[in-house]
DNA sequence: GTCTGCATAAACAGGG
DNA sequence: TCCCTGTTTATGCAGA
């Protein structure tokens, strides 16, 4: 019917999954970026447009880049260095940037713990590192992609002037544009460098020596031409400032252009509105300090100890020109560099999920720490799950955090389990064991959206195991799911998408799996012709019943039909395993209980409708039988499960036929023959008819 | 102490 | 043959 089709894949892909949502994340908080950069702004560099008015967009950045090239003049004149001679012996068509070149310093998530480890830390002082690392990384993320287009539309206009038999000297314009925008980058570059600076001298950070900076990687959407016009406004004027300021440290070395503690933030507002908005930067309170790369001016994150550390390089370059030189030759804008670049761009990924699991974390023990302190009774009372949703908001109410459900302990964030507050003891922080909540004997409430959705970042990052049982956790996936319908694979899925915990030990929970949607009888699974896929009967869920240990399934009668299918799911196992042999007859079968409000298929895709009749003539079939019977055996093949008595996946458009119809739910009806069956009761003192057949 | 629910592991079978 | 899916059973833990 519908799910089977790329399910296979999906098992693996439980991270790659993860990291599509957290991409989707980053394009969301792209487009409020966008949303916030004013309209009249004109753009520098029309990218989007770029092959409809390209010589608009090049007069601009050529003039950008002779803006920049009278400025690094200047900077000679003052500083007496001299810069690398770029564009001499570089052929103008080959202005490599390395990604690397652009990546910036942000913690690590090795660093990230040993703040915490130090905790030396206030929270709001963590908290503002946080948000200070996420300025930056999102003004790189721009930066790179700014720098990505602007390569992009210049090898564009390269191409077209070659066609066009350009002038050598407008080829070197550009080069010169391309290098102007490589400096820049640069530029940005040290200016988080210097943040990070800022925050080791703080003491915030400790960076041993060596360790790895983190890059970021590239956005799939970049900075709208308004952006990038308003960040060379801002990253110019912030650069003609230093300069006016009399700096003698605003070298021709891009590395210390942008010392002033001014341009950090100033930039990071510009870039990140969204930031700034919600007074994220606020609490950046940079302070002026001198930089290492004063010390340093020929810092370069591809270069050290006279290595050029290309991933996989390892040149020695006796000095910084050599080193330039060795990098636009060597790593120019090749396929084999961009092959690199990708990789690195993977393992920056990986990096940031880490980043973002640990940002998680300490958003979470923060929040936590603050709730303690300040509301000792936030969580004294048990939660449980049958007032779940109410508990869950009343302490949402309480709390006056934005994160108020961000878990705490491992064990038990909001945690609805009757095992008494949530309160941080060694045990419980220490215990990501199967903690594990229990239900009300008598219902099975099912955990809500909201239990869930309220920790659900939380879950998504931090390996801890979610107080709920798999079938609640299970019932929550397929009916999260549009169809409210998931084939084993995609419950696998969700599992691994949604907690952090399932990512690890995937035999060991794919297997409880597995066991639930077999012990539970609200679990329905349905065949069809591409294979099967499991719904879930919620009231057969609130009953919380199983199907019983060693016997066969079988379905408890019921007054009539539509309860007890719907109450019944083993009873629709069994017809619906019986019936897939027959594919129009398994639809109408699901079209006439969609027809009688069974909620359980109205979401599935029905059949033929002109069987409609068929199974109103099977329902009506099943009632007389119950109503004669009043039995409680169904099942279709004692001692052997209903897949196993009728194996028929596969049989495509097999003509209709009442007889066939008639033999499988046969089964079903005749096997019952106690007519004083109690329905809460176990099967184990009823006759099993091992020999029905 | 017993009952019950749940988790876990394992064995097994069928199908691709 | 291996893996996935599905079923069944046994066992242990923890709460009621």
């Amino acid at each position: 019917m519908m799910q089977k089709s790329g399910t296979d894949d999906k098992i693996s892909n439980g991270f790659s999954l993860q990291n599509g949502r957290r991409l989707a994340t980053t394009y969301i908080e792209c487009g409020r970026l966008r949303e916030g950069v004013p309209t009249e702004m004109t753009p520098a560099v029309d990218i989007g447009g770029s092959r409809s008015s390209p010589t608009r967009s090049s007069r601009q950045a050529l003039q950008v880049a002779r803006q920049l090239l009278l400025q690094q003049q200047q900077q000679q004149q003052v500083s007496g260095l001299k810069s690398p001679k770029r564009n001499d012996k570089q052929p103008a068509l080959q202005v490599p940037v390395s990604v690397a070149m652009m990546t910036p310093q942000v913690i690590t998530p090795q660093q990230m713990q040993q703040i915490l480890q130090q905790q030396v830390l206030s929270p709001q002082q963590l908290q503002v590192l946080l948000q200070q690392q996420q300025a930056l990384m999102l003004q790189q993320q721009q930066l790179q992609e700014f720098y990505k287009k602007q390569q992009e539309q210049l090898q564009l206009q390269l191409l077209q002037q070659q066609h066009a038999g350009k002038q050598p000297k407008e080829q070197q314009q550009v080069a010169t544009q391309q290098l102007a925008f490589q400096q820049q980058l640069l530029q940005m570059q040290q200016l988080q460098q210097q943040h990070l600076l800022s925050l080791q001298r703080q003491g915030l950070l400790t960076i041993q020596p060596g360790q790895p900076a983190l890059p970021l990687q590239p956005l799939a959407q970049g900075m709208i031409p308004t952006e990038l016009q308003q960040l060379w406004k801002e990253v110019t004027s912030a650069h003609t400032a230093e300069e006016t300021t009399g700096n003698n440290h605003s070298s021709l070395d891009l590395t210390t252009t942008c010392v002033s503690s001014s341009a950090p933030s100033k930039t990071s507002l510009i870039m990140n509105p969204h930031a700034s908005t919600n007074g994220q930067l606020s609490v950046h309170t940079p302070k002026r300090e001198s930089l290492s790369h004063e010390e340093h001016p020929h810092s370069h994150p591809l270069y050290g100890h006279g290595v050029c550390k290309w991933p996989g390089c390892e040149a020695v370059c006796e000095d910084f020109q050599s080193f330039l030189k060795h990098l636009n030759s060597e790593h120019a804008l090749d396929d084999r560099s961009t092959a690199q670049c990708r990789v690195q761009m993977q393992v920056v990924q990986q990096l940031e999920l880490q980043l973002a699991k640990d940002k998680e974390r300490l958003q979470a023990m923060m929040t936590h720490l603050h709730v303690k302190s300040t509301e000792p009774k936030a969580a004294p009372q048990p939660l449980n799950l049958v007032s779940s949703v109410t508990l869950s908001k009343s302490a949402s109410e309480a709390s006056p955090q934005s994160l108020p459900h961000t878990p705490t302990t491992p064990t038990a964030p909001l945690t609805p389990v009757t095992q008494g507050p949530s309160v941080i003891t060694t045990t419980s922080m220490h215990t990501v064991g199967p903690i594990r909540r229990r239900y009300s004997d008598k219902y099975n409430v099912p955990i809500s959206s909201a239990d869930i959705a309220q920790n659900q970042e939380f879950y998504k990052n931090a390996e801890v195991r979610p107080p709920f049982t798999y079938a609640s956790l299970i019932r929550q996936a397929i009916l999260e799911s549009p169809e409210k319908q998931l084939t084993l694979n995609e419950i696998y899925n969700w599992f691994t998408r949604m907690f952090a915990y399932f990512r690890r030990n995937a035999a060991t929970w794919k297997g409880a799996i597995r066991t639930n949607l077999s012990l539970h009888k609200c679990f329905i699974r349905v065949e069809d012709e591409f294979g099967s896929f499991w719904t879930v009967d919620d009231e057969e869920f609130k009953r919380g019943r199983h199907i019983q240990r060693g016997r066969p399934r079988k379905y408890c009668p019921d007054e009539n039909f539509d309860e007890l299918v719907a109450h019944n799911p083993s009873l629709i196992k069994n017809m619906q395993s019986s019936h897939a042999y027959c594919t129009p007859l398994n639809a109408a079968l699901q079209a006439s209980m969609a027809e009688n409000s069974i909620p359980l298929y109205t979401t599935a895709s029905m059949g033929n409708p002109t069987l409609g009749n068929l199974a109103s003539a099977i329902r009506e079939e099943l009632n007389g039988a119950m109503e004669h019977t009043n039995s409680n055996e169904s099942d279709s093949s004692p001692g052997r499960s209903p897949m196993q008595a009728v194996h028929p996946v596969h049989v495509k458009e097999e003509p209709l036929d009442p007889e066939e119809a008639e033999g499988p739910l046969s089964l079903v009806t005749t096997a019952n023959h106690s007519p004083d069956f109690d329905h809460d009761r176990d099967y184990e003192d009823e006759p099993v008819n091992e020999d029905m057949e």
